[in-house]
RNA sequence: GGAUGGAUUCCCGAGUGGCCAAAGGGGACAGACUGUAAAUCUGCUGCAAAUUGCUUCGGUGGUUCGAAUCCACCUCCAUCCA
């Protein structure tokens, strides 16, 4: 007897092709998408997130997307506590939610239920260490957190320092050590009947569509979104303005870079964040890759192994 | 035809007799990640039976105990003079 809440969760690197799958996947199961994207929760920001467009959505309700200012910050934080409400609602209506998102970070504290303790924002103590590490040194820091967190300075490199920041702001907040914190988080069990499946492509392939996706990007006027938001007064400094493609042609338009190689850097760094989100998802346990070429690239083959699956663990049946 | 400069490991590029399988950067590959995660950070990159052995620095030959480094010739590239 199964009394957990269904949950669908489909990911996979950038670029991949999540999206049209996703709303198909949805369409087939009666399931609403929660997007799990940290730069899809902007407004303004849809060429560069490769955003759903509406037309697309074909009807399928989409969470989480469109929910922020850019001036705003999104953090896991947030996003889960979004995200739970959104299941909330979700369960509500009688539907299944599909978690859609490359995210991986986002996913895992919504499937956990990853406590971060402290709930408010505590930037005075967290700008108060980053001075300290500007002034002495990222060394410096590092000792500190040796002394009250070894455990912590044993695995987090001194050249991490917004890792290191964290490591201390946390033991500030909290007066115990975040690896403790940690430890006992990387126990938990989910709370929900669920399928964690990865969409994957070859390395070379993948690489291909990245490179692709960026040219079609900058000929849907990638451009002049990013011209647009920086008169609309957004800046670097702005966590949705880290985003790739965003920070890039922002340094284009300071005259930092020539145009060729903002976009240079953008194809390599969107393939070195592809490379890193399939490391993540090789970590996550109870994973199911969907390696495409296994299904000749055809998104109804996948789409009945998808439910295939889930019927066989019984996720659908409630 | 002549003069000069150059050819280095996947790429760029340092190295001008031993401490060189060869600095540094890039890329590729691998990994970490529990409130910035499209962020931040780490490792690795000639081959192998791998604390040793083998093959590499345009080619061939030579000098030397020893050469990526010196010499000769050759090939290709760049610039200049005819």
């Amino acid at each position: 007897m199964n009394t957990k809440k269904p949950l669908v969760i489909l990911t996979g690197p950038t670029a991949v092709g999540k999206t049209a799958l996703s709303v198909k996947l949805a369409k087939q199961i009666g399931g609403e998408i929660i997007s799990a994207d940290s730069m899809q929760v902007y407004q303004y920001m849809d060429i560069g997130s490769a955003k759903i467009m509406p037309e697309e959505t074909e009807g399928i309700p989409h969470h989480l997307i469109d929910v922020l200012d850019p001036s705003e910050e999104c953090n896991v934080v947030t996003f889960q506590r979004m995200a739970k409400e959104c299941l909330k609602g979700i369960y509500e209506r009688g539907k299944i939610p599909v978690v859609v998102g490359g995210t991986g970070f986002y996913i895992q504290a919504l499937l956990y239920d990853i406590d971060f303790e402290a709930e408010e924002d505590n930037t005075e103590i967290r700008s108060l260490l980053e001075q300290t590490s500007k002034e002495k040194g990222v060394h410096f820091l590092h000792e500190q957190l040796k002394a009250v967190d070894p455990v912590a300075a044993e695995e987090i490199h001194e050249n991490n320092v917004k890792r290191v920041i964290r490591a201390l702001e946390f033991y500030q907040l909290n007066g115990f050590p975040i690896s403790q914190h940690n430890q006992e988080q990387r126990e938990k069990e989910t709370a929900y009947s669920s399928c964690y499946f990865v969409l994957n492509d070859d390395r070379a392939k993948l690489y291909e569509r990245i490179d692709l996706r960026v040219d079609k990007m900058l000929s849907q006027g990638l451009l002049e979104e990013v011209k647009k938001l920086k008169a609309m007064g957004y800046h670097k400094n702005m966590v949705s303005m880290q985003g790739l493609g965003y920070k890039e042609i922002l340094s284009y338009l300071d005259g930092e870079l020539s145009l060729e190689e903002a976009i240079y850097l953008i194809k390599r760094d969107s393939r070195h964040f592809a490379k890193r989100q399939i490391t993540w998802f090789k970590r996550e346990k109870e994973v199911v890759w969907i390696e495409k070429p296994l299904f000749d690239y055809d998104d109804d083959k996948i789409l009945t192994f998808i439910l295939e699956t889930l019927n066989e663990k019984g996720i659908l049946q409630q």
